[in-house]
DNA sequence: CGATTTTTTGAATCATATCAACGTACGTGG
DNA sequence: CCACGTACGTTGATATGATTCAAAAAATCG
């Protein structure tokens, strides 16, 4: 069950089986089908989950109700309202499956004890934040900088089979434009293409 | 010269008199007169840099060559390009000093020696990282979410001083926008306050 | 003071959003 | 297996917020 787990962590730290054993007993592995939540806004986000398989999205909600989409989660990943779950305050934030997806849960209080039990641990969180930091300002800086065309092809760039994956709507929110501007932009797109050729 | 530096790393962390020794061997002071570069596009970021007084701003140029501001840090805080200075890579950044301003800077290899030397150092980027992510994250969320106004106006509920010491354009930059547009914003803002009086 | 930088203002333009309708595909229950 | 409902994607017409360009006004600096 917790295989692809210690292999992400083995990724970038030392794990010993003594480790190992320590986690397995302080995680806990959850199931959730497709559009099931594993946070809903104004709860306070209890879990940091690691994405076995499956994948997840969080997402914000804005006054117009507009979905905006913060992170996709597939396997191999991990998700959180990172906020919430650290000051214990009401999330805004919604996670949901948008593929039956399995889990591995990380409570905070596990993520405490496990952060102090497991150095490695803590170095590993050290690695996480700092990456998610800088991945982070680079799409920032693409959000001012590109065209909605621009944005399109770039996250294309970075993440190839992503259309594979993600109804185009959550993609088009996931850039910050609307699923109508996205599916326009996919059109000019695509004659560009045949007129190359 | 080092002590708002070790203020602000007590504030999250213990730091003995032998940790300040240890520091005091391993980082170099700097003035910065105003509109002098601590980075330049091209280069490698050479230093962490905490702002002992004064101002500085990173930004990028896009292919339009229009300016856009990543971050202001005013004193107490750090400013780098962690991506160049993790991976040793050419930066896209600019790091500039908008006042006269001193520096601590720490180099890539005292920041790594640093790390090992004074473990709480280890735990305080920890939290560095961490809290800038999840900064950065309301930032993106703001940028989707709100309108020019909006985001003018929520800057200035986060940093309600920054007005009087950032020039304006500057501002817009920051907030993604075009001067002119913040100086319409500014204008109906004005007349919407005299109206409420 | 003159010179440069910054801010303001106006008019035209543009990229994207909005609203509404339609087409298509998918999956579930009858 | 068909039919219906729901979710997803496309297309068109129109609206809108923000940009662009240009120039004047105001502020700042040596």
């Amino acid at each position: 069950m917790l295989n692809d787990f210690f292999n992400k962590l083995s990724k970038n730290i030392l794990l010993t089986e003594a480790d190992k054993v320590i986690f397995s007993q302080h995680v806990v592995v959850k199931k959730l089908r497709k559009r099931q939540y594993l946070l809903h806004e104004g709860e306070i986000c209890k879990h940091v989950a690691f994405v076995n398989s499956g994948m997840l999205r969080s997402y914000l909600v804005d006054e117009k109700s507009n979905e905006h989409i913060i992170q996709f989660a597939p396997e191999g990943w991990f998700i959180s309202d990172l906020y919430s779950f650290i000051t214990e305050d009401a999330s805004n934030l919604n996670i949901e499956a948008i593929e039956s997806s399995e889990l591995v849960l990380v409570s905070r209080a596990s993520h405490i004890y496990l952060e102090k039990a497991v150095p490695e641990f803590f170095k590993f969180n050290y690695l996480q934040y700092r990456g998610a930091y800088i991945a982070l300002q680079k799409r920032l800086t693409s959000t001012f900088t590109l065209s909605a065309e621009e944005k399109y092809i770039n996250l294309l760039n970075i993440y190839p089979d992503i259309m594979q994956r993600v109804p185009q709507h959550m993609i088009a929110s996931y850039l910050g434009l609307t699923a109508e501007t996205l599916s326009r932009v996919r059109k000019k797109l695509t004659k560009k293409k045949s007129e190359h050729s």
